[in-house]
DNA sequence: GCTCTCATGTAACAGGTTACATGATTGT
DNA sequence: ACAATCATGTAACCTGTTACATGAGAGC
């Protein structure tokens, strides 16, 4: 099975939902998987224009809804296929994320302790906002699609986002806190 | 005052240590600031030459050690102004890293409960390997630098890793919990 | 003599962002 | 008529990785 990037598996694993256009993916994701996925307009067609090379899905110009321009995209049995393998195989290395906050915090002794507390508020500030997002569509989700097989594992994802980000607040609270009283 | 990007000022800040050469730059993030950076050779040897071009540090090729070929990169004043006004400066956005779990568990209702749960046991696994890393690095801090100044930065940075990964294991145990009872 | 570590560098590639160009449709 | 949104696409650019080339010195 061949191997693509993990942009176009997004891009399959959306065409399985209702949005079928390059403009639906892109607005889905802005929607439903911007906290932990996001893309652009230059990296949508010219995967879906691969997508379709490969035969993973077959596009139709939909001239039923009257827009002539709007191009709908539909999974092939292949394309749904190479989603399937994709979705049942183990991440084979946990992804290292860079954190600029560290960074500076590693060459703290460069400026003052003001600065450095600044530097940790602000990013507590920015984590708190995060959550706060994270709490308020978790409400919208569970307000407006009660029942949806798939809302559940949104919330998860949801969940997933909170412990992260509450961590990491907890963190600077602590941090912040030593840096006062160990100078 | 001209911008540069984040490893240009990771290099800009390993400079002001003992490590002075490309070669020494590239040891230190791989033994010290692998956990929150990363870099390459293919990173640092541009990086270093357009340090130099722009006057944040001078090269003096080092015969004194013998090895003829070793260049030794030093901040000049300018170069550690400019790493001291980027320390200063929060960071205006948090970054947002994507997860490639959470996007396979997002289309989740593709795969069977068991491939989830295998996805989920793989990444928890992985997690608490890296927790102990970082626990086996944090005793090792401990017991090398018990009084180097530099050394509580460096706590922090691994206590962050530390939190950051526990919570995404206490989310894979919940949600693996989750999932099994409510099929 | 051989291997390992030290040491510098480049070229090709992969992935992603931004800015731009273009034009249709919908609502006011 | 005008603005907002819908809709597709490309080119230039930035960042980073990988693979490769090269060679010196140190230890066995």
């Amino acid at each position: 099975m061949k191997k693509y990037n993990d942009t176009t598996y997004a891009i399959l694993g959306i065409l399985t939902t209702d949005c079928k256009s390059g403009y639906e993916v892109k607005q889905l994701i802005d929607r439903s998987l911007h906290h932990f996925w996001k893309i652009s307009y230059g990296q949508i067609y010219p995967a879906l224009k691969l997508i379709v090379e490969e035969g993973l899905a077959e596009v139709s110009p939909a001239s039923s809804s009257g827009r002539s321009d709007k191009r709908e995209y539909h999974l092939t049995e292949k394309g749904l296929e190479t989603l399937r393998q994709w979705l049942a195989k183990p991440l084979d290395h946990l992804p290292s994320e860079r954190n600029e906050v560290l960074l500076k915090l590693f060459f703290g002794q460069y400026v003052s302790i003001e600065k450095k507390l600044v530097l940790l508020q602000d990013y507590e500030r920015q984590l708190r906002i995060r959550y706060e997002t994270y709490v308020s569509i978790e409400q919208n989700i569970q307000e407006l699609y009660p029942d949806e097989a798939d809302a559940k594992y949104w919330l998860f994802t949801l969940d997933y986002g909170k412990r992260v980000a509450q961590a990491g607040i907890d963190w600077c609270v602590e941090t912040s806190h030593l840096m006062k009283k160990e100078g």
